[in-house]
DNA sequence: TGGAAGATACCTCTGCCAGAGGTATCTTGA
DNA sequence: TCAAGATACCTCTGGCAGAGGTATCTTCCA
């Protein structure tokens, strides 16, 4: 494993320590704060990959195992932040979606379109709620960058791209609902957010996607 | 692995079979045309789970391998649908994104603003070719639903998906392109790229992506 | 003072899954 | 007739999420 190339999740701890030194712990929670609607980091993967990154070469323990739980701080080497930054300037892979809710949604003739509408409330609803929880963190706060006077760093604009992918969901759930709906009763489209809130909260789990109440 | 949960790719392999009996092959080509956007379905996992469903009793061949290359035809049983509409009518796991761009984009301060246009400019072609081959797809040779006459089938929805979340990528490509080069002719970005990463950051504190309401 | 309950921090194990790489078969065409 | 390429299926490896576990620390109430 120590001469493969990194991986994704591998540079992206890279990219978390690059700010200051964290534990293990405080990647995890800056990921999810960050990047949760882009990149997952799961336990699974942050301990062995911070283990393996430190046999690299590329973190090292910033000070012993300290304070509360034992918790151990990590921070990047020279050749860590060599290693981000090539990885930044190479081309990305193709973004990927994995989407169950669609995946049902293309078979939903096999069952009728109640079935459909349903599927799509119980999806409008996850992703309002997921909204509410962005937007109620303070934007602001991210800042501290190089530029914080002007908003442009990177967490801002992924911030934004989240944003905008929710929307854009939410928008397509209340088209598709208003097209099942006129082929049903004729018309009735109309509803809005409150209504389809009360409807029920289908996103119980937690996710990447997710508010993650875990 | 005969008495676990069916995976969502097992469940969208019956849904595949339920308009009508086909080849792995054959599944392989309609997954991607109809669903690729929002579920892959790559090989290591399409032929393993043809045989397990066999298994399950859930499908089974249809007539022995036949035609070139000695394609095996599978086609539905009884038992099959009846998992098919099962699934169809439980809630769906959120969405999850896993996009690597976005992540690098999320540190891109650690390298500069060049670095961030590049990004995002090979971002927005890869989107527009995606974009491209998804228009010239004909949109109803996947259907053979119940309403194939009024387009209101799941492929027609799903595909709206896509093409919106394109649509709404490319977008936000734009405009952040437009904010980077604004920021570059106004001011001296290209300069300070490089005293990026000596400067404290602290994007950490608390700020977010994703609230954690527990 | 003490002990129950919950949060914190890290770890391990299992299985889904993509992608690389392989084999065998069929078609094309020079 | 034989090479080259497309087709159809298969296997192996390792990234990764999520469940579940342990140990530690804090809080709070008796």
């Amino acid at each position: 494993m120590v001469y493969r190339a990194l991986t994704p999740t591998a540079q992206a701890i890279l990219g978390f320590l690059s700010f200051r030194s964290r534990s293990g712990y405080e990647i995890r929670q800056a990921a999810q704060r960050t990047a949760g609607l882009v990149w997952g980091v799961s336990d699974g993967q942050l301990y062995p990959q911070l283990h393996d990154l430190h046999a690299r070469g590329l973190i090292e323990p910033d000070g012993a195992p300290e304070g509360p739980k034992s918790r151990q701080r990590w921070r990047l080497t020279d050749a860590g932040r060599e290693a981000l930054q090539a990885w930044l300037r190479e081309p990305a892979a193709p973004p990927v979606l994995r989407d169950e809710g669609l995946l049902k949604l293309l078979f939903v003739d096999e069952v009728g379109l109640d079935v459909a509408r349903d599927l799509l409330e119980r999806r409008r609803a996850g992703l309002v709620a997921l909204r509410e929880s962005v937007l109620s963190l303070v934007p602001g706060a991210e800042r501290g960058g190089p530029d914080a006077e002007t908003g442009l760093t990177g967490p801002t604009l992924v911030r934004a791209f989240g944003l905008d992918f929710l929307e854009m969901s939410i928008a397509w759930c209340d088209q598709a609902l208003a097209q099942l709906g006129r082929r049903r009763r004729g018309g009735n489209d109309g509803a809005d957010a409150g209504d389809h809130q009360a409807s029920q909260r289908a996103y119980a789990g937690s996710g990447p996607l997710s508010a993650a109440p875990s």
